[in-house]
DNA sequence: CAACGGACCTGCCTGC
DNA sequence: TGCAGGCAGGTCCGTT
């Protein structure tokens, strides 16, 4: 489910309701998540203050006065604010008890997300210590593109795999993958080793438009996201070819194509895109 | 190394 | 109506 866009979306409405206060308590019903909840988080938050929420990539950083928590939504998680006392429900697996009498509820049928116990530098937590850096940095799209180019060297995999690899640029995922590639004009498939410094350039501009884009409507609801206060994501009917198959392209009118890559659909225009 | 398939789970939709 | 099969926003691991 949910990528940058969404989980961006998420941690604002977080941070806004959770920091300066404290986490009274925790209840985690199911930790059975892809990988199980850490026992350290329900030893160590009770009573620790929330200082901010950060985001690095897909993964949500809690941090506290205790130490940060790592949550990520996996395909399916959701974190909401429900009413202290409100009956949790099928595949409600977690609960922060917050201090104004709230709570704070992780919702996940699929339980391929995670609830990790950071400590003192969350960063250096495996999981997100060997992240690539962000898809816009400092230096703008010209820089992110010239990072692409570099970690493209060698690789033959399609260029829709190389977006997905975390480890050479944080956040993207399926949607946001296809989105930027039709926005560039490069076709999903082709090789990554093959693609021009310049058409990299074109890609990241692509890149952070799509993602700032989707940032702004609230992200992507396909079927089941929503923010901590219920909101469905704005952004599903501004794709241009992702879930779109046999649909006119709304640049040109071709019909969009689905391909299958190491078992996951891409999506992309086969005249505007080659 | 890089690339790929499979595993981890449940739910929803389609077609028979 | 029921049931089988395919598909889903993401990682992580083992094998070639």
């Amino acid at each position: 489910m949910p990528e940058l866009p969404e989980v961006e979306t998420t941690r604002r409405l977080l941070a806004r309701r959770l920091a300066g206060g404290r986490v009274a308590g925790v209840s985690v019903r199911c930790g059975a998540l892809r990988t199980p909840v850490d026992a350290e988080i329900a030893a160590r938050l009770p009573g620790a203050r929330v200082l901010g929420v950060g985001r690095r990539g897909k993964f949500l950083v809690i941090e506290t006065d205790r130490g940060g928590v790592i949550s990520h939504l996996g395909m399916s998680g959701r974190w909401s604010f429900v009413p202290d006392g409100c009956a949790p429900g099928k595949h409600d697996h977690i609960d922060l008890h917050l201090d104004g009498g709230e709570l704070l509820r992780y919702h996940d049928p699929r339980r391929f997300g995670a609830f990790l116990w950071g400590g003192e530098s969350p960063s250096e937590h495996p999981s997100l210590a060997r992240l690539g850096p962000e898809p816009w940095g400092e230096g703008g799209a010209e820089e992110i593109g010239d990072h692409l180019w570099s970690a493209a060297r060698r690789r033959s995999a399609p260029l829709r795999n190389l977006l997905l690899d975390g480890e050479v640029v944080a956040g993207v995922g399926n949607i946001y993958a296809n989105e930027a590639a039709h926005r560039a004009g490069i076709r999903p498939q082709r090789s990554a080793g093959k693609i021009s410094r310049v058409r990299y350039r074109a890609l990241a501009a692509a890149l952070e438009a799509v993602l700032a884009e989707a940032i702004e409507r609230g992200g992507t609801t396909l079927r089941d996201y929503a923010d901590p206060e219920g909101n469905e994501g704005g952004f599903g009917d501004r794709c241009l070819v992702y879930g779109r198959e046999g649909e006119p392209c709304r640049g040109c009118g071709k019909r969009v194509e689905r391909i299958v890559l190491s078992a996951r659909s891409a999506f992309f225009c086969p005249r505007c895109q080659r």
